[in-house]
DNA sequence: CGGGGTTATTCTCATCTTGAGTTATTCTTA
DNA sequence: TAAGAATAACTCAAGATGAGAATAACCCCG
């Protein structure tokens, strides 16, 4: 047996096949009505011209929060008070011993969310990165494990959404109910009751508070102006906005 | 910048500081009514004399979650049957350059449940391994980060009782309603209503399902002979069974 | 400029779920 | 044999949810 103090004490790294540990990022946004992810494709083998996330090496001296934001910055060329906006949070780490058939590499998987984010070729070092509908995943072969990581970040995110004010990370400063209302469908997946999401929304307390303010015009098909709202100071919702129950998932 | 194709493509490991991936186990078992955590105490350097995780090295060709297996059941002694009845589950990684003084290591922890287990010394290679309740933690100096990792993994549990079926991994295989009640209790850290948690339990489909069998005896302080119980099939408990709101916790 | 379609917001109402307390019954211990 | 304790079932009020509908503001089209 060679437990962690016996390793720790006797062990030359050199001596043993080397490991590495990298970041990689499920980026997610909702642009044009549609959760999307961000995908940039390889370049060189294994798996080139396969699209992958965003991620690489953890740097010596980094931490791994502060890698999985570098990476996220360097692909989408965000920065500054936009970046400080994204929020990350850690999801699960990977590390199947031929999840790479190079070396033993284990991933730490991060979660981003941000509001309508742009095309990341602009500002980004990779001008090969774009955003993906979720909904067109089933159709893309991904590098690596990163279709399973991709899947476990979604559930991740949609389950957030339940117990946490995350969805109101994917809007910007103000937001109307129906902004929030159109997260919560698009992550979902499927229609809300505007009645009841508007009621439950407001008696959560301190998951949105009002600016007094209301939109300049009504929506663009017609419609009464919106009022706006910021988010509250939640960070657990009491009581959760649930899913509706979805019987197959339960067994 | 370094990406992770360029880093692969042109890397010699050989030639970067080297990592190390460990793996660290939060085991929780309730015994004397306590919820207890497992601990062993480190004979080397550095934290000698402190206690701390089991775990240890992954090695080349393992999976993590083998190696958490094989770490849990090298310091309980546990194996066959009533180590597949085990639960494990990933918890999270911890990667903090300075975490360890001597080198960079990134860990990754695993949770694991397990019905009233025995002391560890017995059947284990490491006599220096015990129980702790979780109360005592916060007078017990632990080694490295783990008193943070002990910490996401409690609260991690707290909140797993909530939406599945976990708190059934914490008694035998036959269970009644009181046993479970005291499971939920133990880990919340606070008495339940009796009444109200036993139809609650009742009416979660598949959360438990009837033997037919009743105890032996009734308690020890009297009262009738219990129902005998075992767990159902559900994967998610629908509805939730809620923590008590905590106002401190939600903002 | 007026009407039809659209949307935000508020209500109603039946149904579920929860929290708190009570009761009948069965056991154990003294 | 009596007292105390625990299981299991019931009551009742308060809260939360799902479905539908009403009201009013606003856009676009003709």
């Amino acid at each position: 047996m060679v437990n962690e103090q016996e390793f720790l004490a006797g062990y030359d790294p050199r001596a043993y096949p080397a490991v590495a540990v990298t970041v990689d990022v499920v980026a997610l946004t909702i642009r044009d009505g549609e959760l999307q992810v961000l995908l940039i494709q390889r370049a060189a083998p294994p798996f080139a011209g396969f699209w992958a996330l965003p991620g690489g090496f953890v740097r010596p001296e980094e931490d791994i929060a502060v890698a999985a934001r570098r990476e996220f910055a360097e692909e989408t060329g965000l920065g500054g008070e936009p970046l400080r906006r994204v929020h990350f949070e850690q999801l699960a780490s990977y590390g199947t011993p031929d999840r790479d058939p190079r070396m033993r590499i284990f991933s730490i998987a991060y979660l981003a969310f941000a509001p309508d984010l742009p095309e990341p070729s602009a500002g980004s070092d990779a001008g090969d990165a774009q955003w993906l509908a979720v909904t067109a995943l089933p159709t893309r072969e991904l590098a690596f494990d990163h279709r399973k990581i991709v899947e476990d970040g979604l559930e991740r995110a949609r389950s957030k959404l339940e117990y946490t004010p995350l969805a109101t990370r994917f809007v910007g400063e103000e937001f109307t109910i129906a902004d929030l209302r159109e997260v919560y469908e698009t992550v979902w997946g499927h229609p809300l009751h505007a009645g009841n999401f508007h009621r439950k929304v407001l008696s959560v307390p301190g998951l949105v508070e009002g600016t007094g303010a209301t939109t300049e015009h009504g929506g663009p098909r017609g419609g009464p102006r919106a009022r706006l709202y910021r988010a509250g100071d939640a960070r657990l919702l009491h009581p959760a906005l649930l899913r509706p129950a979805r019987e197959e998932t339960v067994r």
